[in-house]
DNA sequence: AATCAATATTGAGATATATCAATATTTGGC
DNA sequence: GCCAAATATTGATATATCTCAATATTGATT
């Protein structure tokens, strides 16, 4: 009995937590998709899904935070973006290889939709605005990792740990004060540095007045400084 | 009557050096991207397209070869990746927001059709085979930038420069001794370093005897090496 | 409340890398 | 073939960054 019924399986029809791009489908769309998914919840720390796995499946996340990252070399992750609600996850695998190629980690307790990807594929077969704007959706992702790679090959560490910040800001929160959802190590994976150095930027943006870091919490004090630093690298 | 009728314009039903992307259309299809087509040479260093600009088109690349980059800070580039006939190039752009992300230079003398981009997405939209193809094609390009983020953040600069050999060995010539169309400076942006750093690692290299640079040809002598350097960063 | 494990912090030292400046070499244009 | 400009090379030096090791703090579990 337990949890699993805690949160009856509802339909897709008057789903308050749909990922934008699904509201596109017409009602028979949502049907199919309807009938072949699947919804999972997930604690604080637990795997979504691993990198290198079939992709049986792309993800809808109804709730709760997630990172999205790759597993490099020698154990290193670098966080490509982290996921809010509601979104789609879908990466390269979906036409290339059918595989997942970064592992997703939840940030806190989640609620997540696996749609069969075959369904997926049909109907973006089939229905063209919706074909559109899943291409919007992957194209912008493509360009955050474009961004990324200039700013992480090309900035020094300061630059980044702003750039960090100011994802945070401007992407996921959208308020000078969020959450500290992040460890200073995937503060380090998020701007390829190690942890230690994470510390040592932050404890100097604090020194400066330039943020706030109280218990799980970050604020931005000093929005111009840390754009400035995020400019001139 | 000079250069303009040293080539004169050919149909795409006969033309021999398509993109095999271009392969999967029909009569029909082939006969509107001929009527929307444009077919311009380049010389050697000259820019094909520029970071930044409106896409109206998208292009083919028949013969030469090109780097494609993304201009970041400061004036410092990051090559993505070098482009060799016959490929065709869109980007992220297509469907987010009609804008080239990256500027394409010319290394050698270079014949590329640009295709209007509303035919391009018109029959993407009605012949599924070619949108898979397309979007497999896209998929992989994407991981490949996936995994420059990835040894360019975690490796240094030994390991990158190897990465860039074997890239160049792998992916491109699939010869062990191949022509340096690259510049010192090319390497460094295709290897995220300064140009200096570039020419004294390939210097080292070349004392260890694991490659042979002369006029113009580069030569991976020891294959094995360079692979190590890669794998242990 | 006590304990253990994970995370965070700190500073010292080692290392990787960029920058600068000087010189050499190559290349394209005349 | 000569010249100017671009490219390549080199070594010295400055700087950024990582690693290590020690300590502190926090969080979860009992």
């Amino acid at each position: 009995m337990s949890e699993y019924f805690d949160k009856p399986p509802q339909s897709c029809h008057n789903c308050q937590t749909m990922s934008p791009l699904f509201c596109l489908l017409n009602s028979d769309e949502l049907k199919l998709v309807d009938a072949n998914k699947i919804h999972v919840n997930f604690k604080a720390g637990e795997t979504i899904k691993k990198q290198g796995t079939f992709m049986s499946h792309v993800l809808s996340v109804n709730s709760g935070m997630a990172k999205l990252y790759i597993e490099g070399i020698e154990g290193r992750s670098a966080i490509l973006r982290i996921v809010k609600p509601t979104s789609f996850i879908g990466g390269p695998g979906i036409y290339f290889d059918q595989r997942h190629h970064f592992t997703i980690t939840a940030l806190n307790d989640s609620s997540v939709c696996f749609i069969d990807l075959q369904v997926f594929k049909d109907i973006l077969k089939h229905n063209s605005l919706f074909a559109e704007e899943f291409l919007k959706d992957f194209s912008r992702d493509v360009l955050t990792v474009y961004n990324r790679l200039i700013y992480l090959t090309q900035k020094q560490m300061p630059g980044r740990m702003a750039d960090a910040l100011l994802y945070l800001y401007d992407e996921i929160f959208h308020e000078l004060k969020f959450p500290m959802i992040l460890s200073r190590f995937d503060l380090g994976d998020l701007s390829a540095m190690s942890h230690e150095s994470a510390v040592k930027i932050l404890r100097d943006f604090q020194k400066e007045g330039l943020v706030r870091i109280s218990d799980r919490e970050m604020e931005i004090l000093d929005e111009e400084s840390i754009r400035k630093i995020s400019r001139i690298g």
